[in-house]
DNA sequence: TGATATGTTATCTT
DNA sequence: CAAGATAACATATC
């Protein structure tokens, strides 16, 4: 799932391709994925490629911004050259071996080349803002794990806030944005802080420790391309592959690292949790 | 086939 | 009323 890093990665190739060039034409597969007329974009100038929390900003000339989200399943592959129908180089797991595919929603022709967002299951989407209703949309979104507003005290003050799972608030994007399954996952594993653990109960050394961790996981999201678990791509097709470097996630009935217990999975609000019963254990629950 | 998983949001409940 | 719990969304996989 596209989670900070995933994204974060996106951007930064994206904003190689894109940067400075013109949107000549905006082609609509599926309207759901991008509800406004796309006439509205074409002729305009990208002038900055960015990201807030898990949102991928275009901003356009005239105070206009495309933001997307890519939600489970969502992808955006640059090809380089504007062809009707492209062949990929090799068979793509989750596309296939021609772009458009058939999860492409909406297709961007910018400057020479195309931008394909695919999303399978349909919940990911882009939509045309001005500069005060982007604003206004941002705000909404907790504090910027690599911004100087995660201090240890801003963070200390969102947890002590809420008496819900501490892995629930790490995942709510309006207390801190950009946290997905994945790194709250692990970030908690290797602050050996069990994910029911009461937000509010956590002492100051576990906080300080799993800002830590938070850190420690998100650069190595980064460092790794992000984690291709299921459909994420970067926009040249390569995986990304920080799943090869899982601790804690997805690794139910195996045996921790650390203790040799074996990792247990739970259901957290829906989601998919787990944990190891040593490390993390109610032993070491305050 | 029907249960399950997924991130976010809308809606229901306490 | 607000916080927390749960359903809904779309689709593929098992």
């Amino acid at each position: 799932m596209p989670e900070l890093p995933e994204v974060e990665t996106i951007r930064r190739q994206l904003e190689k391709a894109i940067l400075n060039k013109k949107i000549v034409k905006v082609k609509v597969l599926s309207q759901k994925q991008f509800p406004q007329n796309p006439k509205l974009v074409e002729g305009e100038k990208i002038i900055g490629v960015e990201r807030r929390a898990k949102i991928l900003i275009f901003r356009l000339e005239h105070r206009k911004n495309l933001i997307a989200h890519l939600k489970l399943s969502g992808q955006f592959i640059w090809t380089p050259k504007a062809e009707k129908k492209t062949k990929l180089k090799k068979l793509i797991p989750t596309i296939g071996e021609f772009l458009p595919s058939k999860s492409t929603r909406v297709i961007l022709t910018i400057g020479k080349g195309k931008l394909f967002f695919n999303e399978m299951r349909k919940f990911g989407w882009i939509k045309l803002l001005s500069d005060e209703e982007l604003e206004k949309e941002l705000a909404r979104y907790g504090i910027e794990p690599f911004k100087t507003d995660f201090s240890l005290a801003n963070f200390e003050k969102v947890l002590q806030a809420s008496k819900k799972a501490i892995k629930q608030v790490l995942l709510d994007q309006e207390k801190i944005a950009g946290i997905g399954n994945i790194y709250a996952n692990e970030s908690l594993y290797l602050s050996k802080i069990h994910p029911a653990t009461p937000s509010n109960k956590l002492n100051k050394k576990q906080i300080e420790s799993l800002k830590n961790s938070l850190i420690k996981v998100l650069k190595l999201g980064l460092k790794f391309g992000g984690a291709s678990d299921e459909y994420y791509l970067h926009p040249d097709t390569t995986r990304g592959t920080y799943q090869n470097h899982f601790l804690i996630y997805g690794k139910s009935g195996e045996k921790c690292k650390n203790c040799s217990a074996v990792i247990k999975r739970i259901s957290l609000g829906g989601r998919g949790t787990y944990f190891c019963p040593g490390c993390q254990g109610l032993a070491n629950r305050k």
